[in-house]
DNA sequence: ACTATCACG
DNA sequence: ACGTACGTGATAGTA
């Protein structure tokens, strides 16, 4: 939990001591009066010459306190709803499973990719859709299965068979052999892991705790207020888009934001060319896409992917894109010469990330740091500002019998004795919203309930 | 230990 | 022609 070495972004192998949980490194400190010493003489003039003292001082050490008390707190788990949960999925899964026993003509580990591939490919003689990553196989995920559907039963029952399984096995299952004695689960939160700056959680991880599909959602039924108390969800609403409205400095951006128009709605409305009230919801949608591959470090291919485009007119959609939000692409291609010229980008803050690979003469793996180049700095100034705003919150609360217990990227989960939620709803705004002065508004929603589905 | 898959922002 | 969106962690199967 020493964030020193993410700040460095080189030399890791040489500094891996220090990553060492609090504790361990204290105990170490204790036997050994030097190790904090060699530590601390090793980064420092690192620290200082990188201009990062402030990001150090001022943001990743004061979070350690503030993830100590969220990880020591932790969120009581219900796992009276799992259990029910679990004997409603057992009974679907079985289901399933028969189902797909019938169509295939015999029984077979649906789990086993090796097994599954046969009976699509083989057995049913179903098109192949491409190799996997390591080219051991025939593709067998998610994408693939949803077209194959269209040709057979039997993808649309392991699509569900997945979901199900995997709703089960790695949450409803799982989280309630992790509760202590009091049916609480503490996180481990990781400042040194992510590359961008992003916090980690592991042990369980809190920070992919389903939401999108409605069988999911209810898993966050179980994520309950303690005794008294109310769960307060506070997620900061586009926070990547308004910063890289900032950061690239574009006023049709600005404007939508300082006006809380529709982001995604204008976007549509600039690149089709018409009026707001004109936009179809296929439009936004497929604005929407485009947004979040804007942020990405956009390619024609992969915007296609994620949209009923072509490659043809996903391109064309970009190139008008870029005529409409001039600035982005000017953000997008000075972000890559900063890359290239001073061989790391940087966050609002400084944080920086080392892309080495942006000088490669292997396209494939060039390109991969070129849109690293563009996402780091947004996916990581969002990580700076939430990381202060926590710092800030937990300070404010420090009177309070409320507590801070989840952080999932631009969302903050509390735990509120009943008569304070006014007080920290409007503190949890003031300082969430003001974390940072940007040229653009930041703009939170806020929400509570008993449980963590319905404060979102 | 590695691979494929899929959960989240 | 080529491979293709950024960042994570957990699970099950397989070698």
């Amino acid at each position: 939990m020493i964030p020193i070495d993410s700040l460095i972004g080189s030399g890791r192998k040489q500094i891996s001591f220090a990553e060492v949980p609090v504790d361990k490194a204290t105990e170490y400190a204790a036997e050994d009066a030097d190790f904090t010493l060699r530590l601390y003489e090793a980064l420092a003039p690192k620290v200082r010459e990188a201009g990062l003292e402030p990001l150090l001082l001022e943001v990743e050490q004061p979070l350690v306190p503030v993830l100590m008390d969220m990880e020591r707190t932790g969120v009581l788990l219900d796992v009276e709803v799992l259990a029910k949960q679990s004997k409603v999925l057992e009974k679907r899964l079985v289901e399933i499973e028969h189902d797909i026993e019938t169509l295939a003509g015999y029984k077979f580990n649906i789990n086993s990719t090796q097994q599954l591939q046969k009976v699509l490919f083989e057995d049913l003689k179903l098109p192949t859709k491409g190799k996997t990553a390591k080219g051991t196989g025939f593709a067998t995920g998610q994408s693939v299965l949803e077209e194959l559907a269209d040709l057979h039963d039997l993808p649309r029952l392991v699509l569900e068979y997945r979901e199900l399984a995997k709703l089960k096995g790695t949450y409803i299952d799982a989280l309630p052999t992790q509760v202590d004695v009091a049916g609480r689960v503490h996180t481990s939160y990781h400042q040194t892991v992510a590359a961008t700056g992003r916090l980690s959680s592991q042990d369980p991880n809190l920070q992919n705790i389903p939401v999108r599909t409605e069988v999911g959602r209810q898993i966050r039924k179980a994520f309950v207020a303690s005794p008294g108390c109310v769960l307060l969800a506070a997620d900061y609403s586009q926070i990547e888009l308004r910063i890289l409205a900032h950061i690239a400095d574009d006023e049709t951006l600005k404007e939508a934001f300082a006006n809380d128009e529709d982001v995604h709605r204008r976007t549509a409305s600039e690149v089709y060319s018409v009026a707001l009230k004109d936009v179809t919801s296929e439009m936004r949608a497929v604005a929407k896409t485009a947004n979040f591959a804007i942020i990405y470090g956009v390619s024609a291919f992969g915007l296609s992917q994620q949209t009923d485009l072509s490659v043809a007119e996903a391109r064309e959609f970009i190139d008008t894109y870029f005529k409409r939000y001039p600035r982005v692409k000017e953000y997008m291609d000075g972000s890559i010469r900063k890359a290239r010229e001073e061989g790391f980008v940087s966050t609002l803050l400084g944080r920086r990330r080392f892309l080495p690979e942006i000088h490669s003469d292997n396209r494939q793996r060039r390109e991969f740091a070129e849109r690293i180049a563009i996402n780091t700095p947004i996916q990581g100034t969002a990580a700076d500002l939430i990381k202060v705003a926590m710092i800030r919150i937990h300070a404010a609360m420090a009177p309070l019998k409320s507590r801070m217990i989840l952080q999932v990227h631009d969302e903050l989960v509390f735990d509120v004795v009943t008569s304070e939620k006014e007080n920290v709803a409007e503190l949890v705004t003031r300082e969430m919203e003001g974390a940072m002065q940007l040229s653009v508004p930041l703009k939170v929603d806020l929400g509570s309930g008993p449980n963590w589905l319905e404060a979102k």
